[in-house]
RNA sequence: GGGCGAGUAGCUCAGCCGGUCAGAGCGCACGGCUCACAUCCGUGAGGCCGGGGGUUCGAGUCCCUCCUCGCCCA
C-alpha cells in the first residue's frame, strides 16, 4: 500500500463522505436496545452561504455525535433548515430589485414562488456545503420549516394556544421596522447607543382661577416631534417639586390638545427635569403608563416612517427627523423653547436592516408568555434541563423573569401563514386545517385567512420535535424525544433555546432536551464576524486550503465552552500540521504491519511476555491514561481539552518517542517473535489512537483505519468496516506505573543528553562512547542502553552500563537524575571549564529545589494538614534531588572543584 | 443602571473539584534533509499569572475591592 507522502484530504474526502452514507453508518441503529441519543441541527437560514459559525456547529456536533455512536448509543443527528422570515424574503426582494420590481408588482403567489426557487437552490448549496464538512448527519430526515410537517406542527401549537388563550390579537405598542415595513419582536431590535438630543420644553398649565402657581411645567425629551401625539404629563408619585401639580390640566404645545399630569412609579425622578411627557402611541413606557391612567392614544407616525395626516397638514409627510427640527423650530417661536443638551442615549435598530426601528401601537398577534415562562423557568431551576457552562442559566432566568409578551406576526408574505380566519359576520376562529370550508359558529363559507405570517422563531420553537413528526405520534418521536443535547450559540439563547423549551413543554408536556451546551462565536481578530464588516471567512476557501479535518481540529480545539474563540492562519496551518504527522505516524505503522493478529477491539492484544519491553508497556499504559482522561473530558463538554489531550499523546508520546525507540528495538531485536510483538504493539496504539481522535478529525483517520485494518480482514472474525461504527476505546488496563517510572527515567537521560551535546556543540553526526552508571535497576538499563544510544539526538556507541563507577571518569561531561549518572567522555571536546559551570548551575537548582521542598516539609501545619499522598510525593521528591545533589558534588569533585 | 466574560511568555490562548499548573501552538535564537513526516527533528531564551487586600499549611486557581477591555439585558 502506497501513501502520499504528505497528507492530501482534496483527493479522499468527497470518496469517503460518499461511502459512509452510502453504508447507511447516519442513521440511527434500529436495535431498540440502545439508549438514544439525539442532536437536531440548529437549522442554517436558507440564505445563503454556510460561515465559520455554520462550520463551528457542525465540527461541535459532529464530534459530539460520532463520539456518541461510537460508544454503541443509537445516534441520531437531524439536520433542518430555516426558511428564515424577514431574512428570507428580503434576499428575493433584492433579487427582484436588481430587476427594477416589488413583491407587489409580482403578487403574492407568484413573489412566493421566486422565494421557493431561491430556497431550492440554496437548499442543495448549504446541504452541499455540510457534506463537505463531513457531518454525519441523518440526510433521509432532513427537514425545512416550510415542509409539510413542521408547517402543520405549526398550525397545531398556534390553535392549541388560540384556544387556550395564549394567543390573542391587540392594539398594542409593537417596535416597527419601517423599512422591512413589519412588526418585531423585542429580541429583534437591537440597541445601540447614539449621541441625541435632549429637548427641554414648557407645557403650559391650564390656570386655576384663584391660586397662584407656576404657569408652566417643564419637561425633557429626545423626541419632540412626537409631543404631536402627547396625551398626558407623569411625574413621579414621590417627586415633592411636583406634588402639587398632580391632577392639572396642562396644554400640549402646538396643538394645545389638555392633558393630565399624572402620578406613575415608572417615571425616573432624576432624569431631565422629573417630568415626562407621555407618547402612548410612540413609546412603550409611556405605552403602559398611558394603560395605567386611562390616557388615549394618537398616532402621529405613519408606518412609513413618515408623519402622518394626524401630525397635522404642516408636518404630514415628513420624515421623522425633518419634523423633529421643524417642530423645535415650532417651539422655539412659541416661546416654549427652553434648551437643548446633547445626550447619549439608547436607539433601537431593525437587527435585519439596522433601520431605527419606530415603536408605534398597531394590530398584532401575541403570545401571552407568562403561563410559558414559568414552566420553562421551572424546568432549568430543578435540573431537567442543564445549560452548560453554567453561567448561563442565570442569564436566563433573568431573561424569563422579565419576559414580555411576544409579538408573532409579521406583515411579510414569505413564511408561515396565520392560521386565523374571519368569516363574513365577523366570527374570527383558528384552525390547523390549511382551507378551512366553513365557519364553525355561523357556518358561513365566506372565510377570509389573516393576510400576516408567523415569526420564524415560532417555527423555530417547535423544531426539537416538528422534526421528528409532531403532532403525530411517530416512532422517531416515541424514540427521541426528549433529544439528549440542543448544541448552539450563546447568542440565541432567548431567541431560540428559551422558546423552546417554552413550547416544548407547553406542546409535548415534555422539556425538548437534556443539556444544552452552549458554543462562543467565532472572531476574526478582535470582532464579531459579520457580513456588514466584510470579515466573513468562508469555511469552504479554508477547506480547500488546509482541508476539513484541520479545519474542524481547529474550530473544536480553540474552543473553551461558553467562550469565544478566535480563528487564525497559525492555528489552521497548526492543526493542518498536526493532521499530517497523523498521516505520517500511519504511514510508519502500516509501513511495519504486513498482516495484523487484530482480535478484538476491546480489550489488550494478547502478545507474548517476552516480547513487551517497557516501552511497550509504558505506551499501552499511555494509551490507557489518554483513553480515560478524554473520554471524561467528552463527557464534561470539554471538547478543546480533549482535543489538546489526544494531541499531547499522539505528537508528544506516541510519534516523539515511542516510535522512535519502536525503530530502534526493530533493528535490534533478534527474533522474528519479537519483531512481531513490537509490531503488534504499534498498530495496536495507533488504531486506538484513530478511534480517539476519529470524532475530531474524521477523515484522515478513516482512511488510515481503512488500510491500516485491511490486512486483518482475512481471518474470519466479524468487525466492524468503518471506524465510523467501531466502538469507542475503553481505558481497560491499569495504568502501569513502574513502566511509567523507568520510561520517564530515560526520557530524562535522553534529554540530558541532547542537552549536553547541543550545549558543547558536538558535531551531530558524531559518536561518542558512554558510561551508564546505574546505581539502581542495572539490568533494565542494560536492556535500553541500545535505545538510548540511538534515540535522535544522543549518538552515543558503545555504551557500558555499570552498577558502580570503578575508576575515575574525568574529561567526561555528565547527566544526573535519581539513580543514574550517564558519563559522556567527549575527549578533546569537554571543556572542563565548561563543564564545571555548567555542574555548578545544575547544583544550585538542585540546591533551590530542595530548600523548596525542605521549606514546604517543614511548615507548620503542611504534614498535619495536607493530603498523605502530596506529603509522600514531596518526600520522595526530596530525597531524588538529594541524591542528584551528592553526584552532583561527586562530579564536581572530580573536577578538582 | 443591572448582569456576565476576559486581563497568564512577543502573539493567540489552555490551565476542570486550590497542592510539579507556571503550560501549548505560533514567533524568536542555535543546530540538524536521522531509513513516517523539513506540514519535520533536537536544544534554548522568554512570564512579580491586571493592581491591592483577605481566607488557607498552601492561590493564576476561592472571597472582597479597584483598574482596563468586551458582551448581554434594561
Amino acid at each position: 500500500m502506497e501513501l502520499a507522502k504528505a497528507f492530501d484530504p482534496k483527493e479522499l474526502e468527497a470518496r469517503i463522505y460518499a461511502r459512509w452514507v452510502e453504508a447507511g453508518y447516519f442513521a440511527p441503529d434500529p436495535d431498540p436496545g440502545r439508549p438514544a441519543f439525539c442532536i437536531i441541527m440548529p437549522p442554517p437560514n436558507v440564505t445563503g452561504d454556510l460561515h465559520l459559525g455554520h462550520a463551528l456547529v457542525a465540527a461541535i456536533q459532529d464530534l459530539i455525535v460520532r463520539w456518541h455512536r461510537m460508544r454503541g448509543d443509537a445516534t441520531l443527528w437531524l439536520p433542518g433548515r430555516d426558511h428564515a422570515g424577514i431574512a428570507g424574503q428580503v434576499v428575493v426582494e433584492r433579487e427582484l430589485a436588481a430587476e427594477g420590481k416589488t413583491r407587489h408588482d409580482l403578487g403574492r403567489e407568484a413573489f412566493l414562488d421566486r422565494v421557493w426557487q431561491w430556497m431550492d437552490r440554496y437548499g442543495a448549496v448549504i446541504t452541499q456545503q455540510h457534506r463537505r464538512l463531513g457531518v454525519s448527519v441523518d440526510w433521509d430526515r432532513e427537514r425545512f420549516t416550510m415542509d409539510p410537517g413542521p408547517s402543520l406542527a405549526v398550525r397545531t401549537a398556534f390553535v392549541r394556544l388560540f384556544e387556550k388563550g395564549l394567543i390573542y390579537k391587540g392594539e398594542r405598542i409593537t417596535n416597527w421596522c419601517p423599512r422591512c415595513s413589519t412588526a418585531l419582536s423585542d429580541l429583534e431590535v437591537v440597541h445601540e447607543e447614539e449621541v441625541g438630543t435632549l429637548t427641554f420644553v414648557n407645557y403650559l398649565l391650564v390656570p386655576i382661577p384663584d391660586q397662584k402657581e407656576p404657569a408652566s411645567i417643564q419637561i425633557a425629551t429626545t423626541r419632540p416631534e412626537t409631543i404631536l401625539a402627547d396625551t398626558g404629563i407623569a411625574v413621579h408619585p414621590d417627586d415633592a417639586r411636583y406634588a402639587k401639580l398632580i391632577g392639572r390640566t396642562a396644554r400640549v404645545p402646538s396643538v394645545n390638545r389638555p392633558v393630565p399630569i399624572v402620578a406613575d412609579g415608572a417615571v425616573q425622578p432624576e432624569f431631565g427635569t422629573g417630568a415626562v411627557k407621555i407618547t402612548p402611541g410612540h413609546d412603550p413606557t409611556d405605552f403602559d403608563i398611558g394603560q395605567r391612567h386611562n390616557l388615549p392614544t394618537v398616532l402621529v407616525i405613519g408606518r412609513d416612517g413618515r408623519m402622518s395626516a394626524d401630525a397635522g397638514p404642516r408636518y404630514a409627510g415628513m420624515w421623522v427627523t425633518e419634523a423633529r427640527e421643524a417642530f423645535v423650530e415650532e417651539l422655539r417661536s412659541l416661546g416654549l423653547l427652553v434648551k437643548q443638551d446633547t445626550h447619549p442615549h439608547q436607539v433601537g435598530h431593525c437587527v435585519r436592516c439596522a433601520t431605527i426601528v419606530e415603536p408605534l401601537v398597531s394590530d398584532q398577534w401575541y403570545v401571552r408568555i407568562a403561563p410559558l415562562a414559568a414552566p420553562a423557568l421551572e424546568a432549568v431551576r430543578d435540573g431537567r434541563i442543564r445549560i452548560i457552562p453554567e453561567r448561563f442559566t442565570k442569564v436566563y432566568v433573568n431573561w424569563l423573569e422579565h419576559i414580555r409578551d411576544w409579538c408573532i406576526s409579521r406583515q411579510l408574505w414569505w413564511g408561515h401563514r396565520i392560521p386565523v380566519w374571519t368569516c363574513a359576520d365577523g366570527h374570527v376562529f383558528a384552525s390547523v386545517d390549511e382551507h378551512p370550508m366553513r365557519c364553525p359558529t355561523c357556518g358561513s363559507a365566506d372565510l377570509e385567512q389573516d393576510p400576516d405570517v408567523l415569526d420564524t422563531w415560532f417555527s423555530s420553537g417547535l423544531w426539537p420535535f416538528s422534526t421528528l413528526g409532531w403532532p403525530q405520534d411517530t416512532d422517531d418521536i416515541r424514540r427521541f424525544y426528549p433529544t439528549t443535547v440542543m448544541e448552539t450559540g450563546y447568542d440565541i439563547l432567548f431567541f431560540w433555546v428559551a422558546r423552546m423549551i417554552m413550547m416544548g413543554l407547553e406542546m409535548t408536556g415534555d422539556v425538548p432536551f437534556r443539556d444544552v451546551y452552549l458554543h462562543g462565536l467565532i472572531r476574526v481578530g478582535r470582532e464579531k464576524m459579520s457580513k456588514t464588516k466584510g470579515n466573513v471567512l468562508n469555511p469552504l476557501d479554508l477547506i480547500e486550503e488546509y482541508g476539513t479535518d484541520a479545519l474542524r481540529l481547529s474550530l473544536v480545539s480553540g474552543t473553551t465552552p461558553g467562550n469565544d474563540t478566535q480563528v487564525s492562519a497559525e492555528r489552521l496551518e497548526a492543526n493542518r500540521n498536526l493532521v499530517n504527522k497523523l498521516w505520517n505516524a500511519g504511514r510508519f505503522v502500516i509501513g511495519n504491519v504486513e498482516s495484523w493478529p487484530l482480535r478484538d477491539f476491546r480489550g489488550p492484544l494478547p502478545v507474548a511476555p517476552g516480547a513487551r519491553s517497557e516501552a511497550d508497556r509504558w505506551i499501552v499504559s499511555r494509551v490507557n491514561d489518554v483513553t480515560a482522561h478524554a473520554t471524561r473530558l467528552l463527557e464534561e463538554f470539554q471538547f478543546g481539552e480533549a482535543a489538546r489531550t489526544v494531541h499531547e499523546f499522539l505528537w508528544g508520546q506516541f510519534c516523539d518517542w515511542y516510535v522512535e525507540i519502536a525503530k530502534i528495538e526493530l533493528r535490534e531485536a533478534s527474533t522474528e517473535e519479537e519483531r512481531r510483538g513490537i509490531r503488534t504493539n504499534l498498530a495496536w496504539v495507533f488504531e486506538h489512537t484513530l478511534r480517539l481522535l476519529h470524532p475530531m478529525i474524521p477523515f484522515v483517520t478513516e482512511e488510515l483505519w481503512q488500510v491500516l485494518t485491511s490486512f486483518s480482514r482475512s481471518d474470519g472474525i466479524e468487525r466492524p468496516t468503518s471506524v465510523v461504527v467501531a466502538p469507542w476505546p475503553v481505558a481497560s488496563t491499569e495504568r502501569d506505573s513502574a513502566a511509567e517510572k523507568r520510561m520517564d527515567s530515560v526520557f530524562e537521560i535522553v534529554r540530558g543528553i541532547r542537552n549536553l551535546r547541543a550545549e558543547y556543540r558536538v558535531d551531530p553526526g558524531r559518536w561518542a562512547p558512554a558510561v551508564i552508571v546505574a546505581e539502581t535497576d542495572p539490568d533494565f538499563y542494560r536492556r535500553m542502553a541500545l535505545v538510548i544510544g540511538q534515540l535522535p539526538g544522543c549518538r552515543l556507541r558503545p555504551i557500558e552500563v555499570v552498577d558502580r563507577l570503578d575508576r575515575p571518569m574525568e574529561q567526561a561531561a555528565a547527566v544526573v537524575v535519581p539513580g543514574v549518572t550517564v558519563h559522556v567522555p567527549l575527549a578533546g571536546i569537554v571543556d572542563v571549564t565548561r563543564e564545571r559551570e555548567r555542574l555548578v548551575r545544575e547544583r544550585a537548582d538542585a540546591l533551590a529545589e530542595i530548600e523548596r521542598a525542605e521549606t514546604l516539609l517543614s511548615r507548620p501545619g503542611f504534614v498535619e494538614k495536607a493530603p498523605s499522598e502530596v506529603v509522600m510525593r514531596e518526600r520522595e521528591k526530596l530525597l531524588a534531588v538529594r541524591d542528584r545533589l551528592v553526584k552532583l558534588d561527586e562530579r564536581l569533585a572530580s573536577f578538582g572543584a
